[in-house]
DNA sequence: CTGTTAGCGCATTCAG
DNA sequence: CTGAATGCGCTAACAG
């Protein structure tokens, strides 16, 4: 029943019988206090039920312990999995993670970097919702340090990314290998670079293969989940299914494959199908999905280490780009 | 190339000439200023490149604009969607959400909650990883309003949750009314509520059907995913599969699903398989997924407004119990 | 409508 | 190893 937080630092140190300095010092660098000190301030802490106020501490400390993580799609399995690479490495440090999503809207992603900014954030890291970088070099010459995820950055930023060219080869080589004519290409806003990349490397494959741009149709549609996918396969199925489809990413691909069904498309009998991410439920799906993998895991946890050394020595770091490269995985919707 | 946030509302002020009081209204209260004057100002603000320390106006104010929401796991969809309803509200009124993920373990939802309360957020949402709720009822009474999502709460605290026993029951006499006999509960750990809730309506529907409780055998494993559904499979592979399987979340259906799948077991032919949340992908599954649904976007929506409802007006605050009643979707894996 | 002023609670000097 | 003093940047209350 005790009221509103009454209960500071100096409260602590006046139970223990100490100053509000030696409180500090526990609650910070333990190791500098007389153990028996410690001790009895520990206890009046928790007699007390003391919260140490953490926008005083930030204030007086210039910034936070807290980095941010801005992704475009929080429902998406694959940022999910790039969060639990971040989380990992950074909890071990006793940091927090502010996690934003931008919803592939570059306004929203204007609005959460705006409030991490305001919350003096050690650091950022962001797959950006467009490729206007000037927001996130604003944040850096500020102080705060930024890197980029699942895109790569042009030299004054670090970034931790995978091959998209590579992946979209992969992919629609190995339609075209499995003796695909007419394709698709389901994707996202191209203002996506990962889209666009995707898109760059399947027109690759196709003049690898001897043929034309138009072999491959461009299906556009606003967002990149299941629902994107479910339009898509309305386009497609009122312009003539062609023999197999690329989707930009693995949410799409199982929306475009459940509206197949439903309209008595098979798959892979009557077009082939291959999504990208990899993403746990594309095993599992109605028509065990193709698809591209990426080391997601491994995206998030580098890019964080990345962002730490960075944070804990801005002066020395050199940025690095960091590139990998994707791996075709051939399920049943390609067989 | 600027160094670190030099620039205060002091500066601003000064460039703008006036004084920082009226660039606090300008930013906080801009109807109580001039047009022309709050024109100078924004304009001001705009060439310093000014970014509000929010942690000085936390402290000053007493409490953020934030709100905490803690989940059991971000990587569940059924969460993602309670996390849009309570987005959808909070960014009408221009506060902030911090996601937090306790991972069902009360230790790291412990560690969670101190964050929130360092952070002096307005209120938190929280669906609790066990039922020792005094950390909940110590933060509400420092002032922090707290809902229970998922979770009915027992009167000094509000709560948004869906009739779990109904749910367990609803699940159970389906596979009864489908002629089963033999049944198992596939669950996470039983600290959790859910997981005893709906086991409790599963025996329900095992009396009413006048069969003994040892009809339906318990399987409990360590995380409600896709991993725990497929280490429950191994089991029952086994111990000698059931008539049906019930398993207390979709993720876990899921796995058990393919596991089931892959060592040659069929669904339904061989074993009748219900699941819980109905999310998504449960619809696009291999074979798609019966599960008990819930109204998981209005769960963070209502929830959020409660929440909002108790920050504004403390002590003319009722507190609310709400629950919503589940609902059987049949599919072809009980069918 | 705008300016002035007094802290919010803490961490960090620098002495002792 | 501990204590006293100072101010981080901002908001709210009040005065003009």
């Amino acid at each position: 029943m005790s009221t509103l937080g009454t209960v500071g630092i100096k409260e602590v140190a006046q139970r223990a019988g100490v100053s509000p300095g030696t409180v500090s010092n526990v609650l910070n660098r333990p190791e500098r206090v007389a153990v028996a000190t410690r001790a009895r301030v520990q206890q009046a802490i928790r007699e007390l039920g003391f919260v140490r106020n953490g926008s005083a501490a930030t204030l007086r400390a210039g910034q936070s312990r807290a980095i941010g993580l801005v992704v475009l799609d929080v429902g998406n399995p694959f940022f999910v999995e790039v969060a639990r690479g971040v989380e990992d490495v950074v909890s071990d440090r006793d940091h927090a993670v502010i996690l934003c999503n931008s919803g592939e809207s570059p306004g929203r992603e204007a609005r959460n970097l705006r409030v991490l900014a305001e919350q003096r954030v050690r650091g950022v890291l962001i797959t950006p919702a467009d490729e206007d970088l000037s927001m996130l070099e604003g944040l850096r010459d500020r102080g705060v340090a930024v890197v980029l995820v699942d895109h790569p950055a042009t030299g004054d930023l670090c970034s931790v990314s995978v091959d998209d060219v590579a992946g979209g080869d992969l992919a629609v080589t190995h339609l075209l290998d499995r003796g695909a004519e007419r394709l698709a290409y389901v994707t996202g806003p191209l203002g996506i670079r990962q889209c666009v990349e995707r898109r760059k490397g399947a027109r690759r494959a196709l003049r690898n293969a001897g043929l034309p741009a138009r072999a491959l149709e461009d299906v556009v549609v606003p967002e990149m989940n299941a629902g994107g996918g479910a339009l898509a396969a309305e386009k497609l199925l009122a312009g003539g299914v062609p023999d197999a489809i690329f989707c930009a990413n693995d949410l799409l691909a199982l929306g475009v494959l459940r509206a197949l069904a439903q309209a008595g498309v098979r798959v892979p009998d009557d077009v082939a199908l291959i999504g990208y991410d990899d993403i746990e439920f594309s095993s599992a799906a109605a028509v065990p999905l193709s698809s591209i993998r990426q080391p997601t895991y491994q995206l998030g946890k580098i890019a964080t280490e990345l962002l730490l050394e960075e944070c804990d020595d801005p002066s020395g770091h050199a940025h690095q780009q960091i590139m990998f490269q994707p791996e075709l995985v051939v399920r049943e919707s390609s067989r």
